[in-house]
Formats: C-alpha cells, sequence, structure tokens
DNA sequence: ATATTAAGCGTAAAAAAGACGCTTAATTAC
DNA sequence: GTAATTAAGCGTCTTTTTTACGCTTAATAT
C-alpha cells in the first residue's frame, strides 16, 4: 500500500488566509491543482516527509506544521491504493522562498477562491480550516502565521480571518494581553496609522511556564 | 509499506474508565499486551479495517470511534515498516460478547492499572486521554460510555473520571440543563440512594437542531 | 493651528462560573 | 409506626468573564 502525506499550507497575507497549492506531479490527475504532498519514502518518517515537500516548494526549513489526520477510503486516489497522511502547515508568508515556489508552478490562493483541487484535497482543506479554528483559540499557533514581530490590530485581524468574524478591538486587546505572552518592544510599525501601533513578540518562555503552572490559553 | 490501525477503546465501568486491550497476535512482539488493532487490507478503507477488528472482538456492530491521528516514525514497529492509523472508541460497557473477549484474551483494565504496551502503544494512549478530554467537552460523545438511559449523577461520575477532577453537582446540573439536550424519561434508577434518580436520555434530535442555529455545546 | 484617524484606555452592564445552604423522597433502623 | 439516614435535587449569593461602547492619544495631513 501506498503512503502520502499532503500539507494545507496555510499563509496570512493582507489581511487574508492564503492556501498554497501546486500542479499535481503524478498519476492520471496530473497537472491538476494539489495540495503540497508526496509519496512516504520506505525509510523516513511521516513527519521527515512532510518536512521534505515542504521545503522544496518553499524553501524554508522549519516549516511549522501538526497533523490534520489520515485519509483511508480505499477508492480515494483512482491510480493505486493509497493513504494520505494530511497536514496543515502555516507559514510567515514573507519569508518563503518565491523563486522556488515559482519554480514549482505553486500559488498563493485566497481561501474563497481556491480552485477545486484533486483526489479529496477539497475535503482536506475545508476540515483544516476548522482544526485551524479549534486549534488556533486553545493554542498559540497563530503566531506561526504572522512577522516575529507583530502589532496588536495585525494579531485581531488575524484572527478575524480565522473565526471569520468580527472582533471588538478593545475587548480582543484586553484578552490577549490577560495571557500574559505577549513581550512589548520599542518598536512601533507605522505601516498603517499615523500613530503607529506597538510592535510585540510571542514570548514562547513565558508561555512554556505558565502552561505548567496550569494554565488555560484561549483567544 | 503496511498500514494497520489501532484503537484505543474505552469503556465506563463502576465511576471509572477502562482500557480494553489483548495479547498482540503476529510479529516479534506476539503475546505482549497490545491495542485492539489490525492491519488495512488492501480493498478496504482504514475506518473498514477498525470496525472489523473492533467487531471482532466485542461482537459490537457499530462501534463509535473517531480518529486520533497517525503515527507513522519509520522505526516505530521494529518488524517491519508500517505506519499506524490511530482511533479512540467509546463503547458501552454493559453491551459488549463477553465470551468473544475472552476468546480473545482481551481484557479490561482500569486506565491507572493499564500494564505497559507494545510498540507506541502507550503514547497512543495518552494522546488519546488529551483527545478525549477536549472532545469530550465541546462534542456529545460522552454518551456514547453511558448506557442509552443514564442518570445525572452517572454523567457527572462520568465527567469526573474524564477530567480528572471532582464537580460540583449543583453546578454541573445546572450546566446540563442548560445544554438542553437531555431528555427526561417517566422512570428512576434506584441502584445508587433510596430516593432514585432520574433517568434521561440524549436528545441527539435536537442537538442537531441546536447545532444549525448555531449554539456551542460545552460540559 | 486644525482636522483626521488608527491606536489605545476605561467603565458599566450582562452572562457565566463557582461556592454552598437547604429541602425532598425514599429506605433502613429502632 | 416513627425516626434516622442519605443520595438526589432546588435555590441563592458571589465572583469572574464576556460583551458593549464612549472617550482620549499620538501622529500625520491640510
Amino acid at each position: 500500500m501506498y503512503v502520502a502525506t499532503d500539507c494545507i499550507v496555510f499563509g496570512f497575507d493582507n489581511g487574508e488566509l492564503k492556501l498554497l497549492i501546486f500542479p499535481r506531479r503524478i498519476g492520471p490527475n496530473q497537472g491538476e491543482w494539489s495540495l503540497i504532498g508526496s509519496f512516504v519514502e520506505l525509510q523516513e518518517d511521516v513527519d521527515q516527509a512532510a518536512l521534505r515537500i515542504l521545503q522544496e516548494i518553499t524553501g524554508l526549513e522549519d516549516v511549522f506544521f501538526k497533523q490534520l489526520g489520515a485519509y483511508g477510503k480505499a477508492d480515494r486516489d483512482p491510480g493505486y491504493r493509497c493513504i494520505s497522511i494530511a497536514q496543515y502547515a502555516l507559514i510567515r508568508i514573507g519569508e518563503y522562498d518565491k523563486e522556488l515556489v515559482e519554480k514549482h508552478g505553486a500559488y498563493w490562493y485566497k481561501l474563497d477562491e481556491v480552485p477545486p483541487l484533486v483526489l479529496d484535497h477539497d475535503q482536506m482543506v475545508q476540515d483544516a480550516l476548522l482544526e485551524l479554528r479549534n486549534k488556533a483559540r486553545h493554542q498559540p499557533i497563530g503566531f506561526e502565521l504572522l512577522p516575529e514581530k507583530f502589532t496588536i490590530p495585525q494579531l485581531q485581524s488575524l484572527y478575524e480571518s480565522i473565526y471569520q468574524r468580527e472582533l471588538d478591538s478593545r475587548n480582543f486587546r484586553r484578552k490577549v494581553f490577560s495571557l500574559g505572552v505577549l513581550r512589548k518592544l520599542n518598536e512601533k510599525d507605522k505601516s498603517t496609522s499615523k500613530k503607529g501601533a506597538w510592535l510585540y513578540r510571542f514570548d514562547n518562555d513565558n508561555y512554556q511556564t505558565l502552561l505548567r503552572s496550569g494554565y488555560n490559553f484561549e483567544i
């Protein structure tokens, strides 16, 4: 039996979530839009395979990803009997290698403009979005989609995209500060306002400490 | 590459969560305690394989289960290159076929008395418990562990087992009633008190209706 | 100097969660 | 037959969290 891994690669650009897809390289559906995926080689971990294909396409070496689940219907791929381990990956959209992406024919689509994908990949995207919504609420993974330094309005915009609903800026601000995992920097971002917004950084050390003393992250 | 599926089979008995395991049937670790698992045949869905092995061991035809995830380390099984799709299954412990279970050498262990398991199965159990804790809070899956007719104190006891902490009976009662998915029956269970406790049934129809009108289940 | 606007601060009301005292319906003990 | 016992169930007050929204501030643009 073949085993593949497919990555639902999310990016956040210009206040919108985007998905990276590329033309399928093998099989009867060659050329159709597909998630970023590859077969798992006999001697490599499934996770290694995901890292390998993510690096091959984006040039990034340590992409953040988590497993979504296995898709194992016997008839999911008309070509071979193949199960796929789906992974969702979160990328800082400013950091990937644009030439490499272009070379592979990969493209970032806004989430609501993604064309039909091959096999069961549409389903995977839908499932990944639900999973992202749940996970991002309870774990600090959203930061993987933002630059290392970000503003509160940026963070809010991200969460509005993930949850697909507007949030009150004043309440959002209070909420995220109450988590105690944002470290304020001495810099402002002035790209979106005259006044400028303070930049923050996710304080992972403190997050880990808090975790150990039994606290509950929730945005 | 081989593909297997392993089921973390939970039951709730006597106020405690239990795990069903059996002696491994193949490979170098034959005879050691293992989760309920099997290879996935070439022509069957992964889910079908899970149902098949669950039925083979418990005699139940429609066991509730959800996927936990794929375990895909290259060296996880010293015998073969084999990835495993882990599933957690919830069983009404009064309903399984005791003869069949015995025949296969399977046994229900209290969660804190489970012996060491083969391969990465200990890890799977640990992960499944965390997943159960999360899922049972936000989705009405706990009912799969109780008889169709149950009392509020039974439900509370179940959630105390899942969360591993005590709950206030008066607040718990208020909470579950506010969900609006319990249908009161005209019967009492008198097995644990003189006064008797009213029996309830999970009202799935109403749950589905509420879901569609955007409500949020949380216990 | 004045207008403009995203960023940021504060407060009051509503809802949810937590703590806990008391009553009730049945059985068991005398 | 009466009293004691106890899990089940009801009600209330307090604290915390969430929601709604008015107002100020720091900078640029006019």
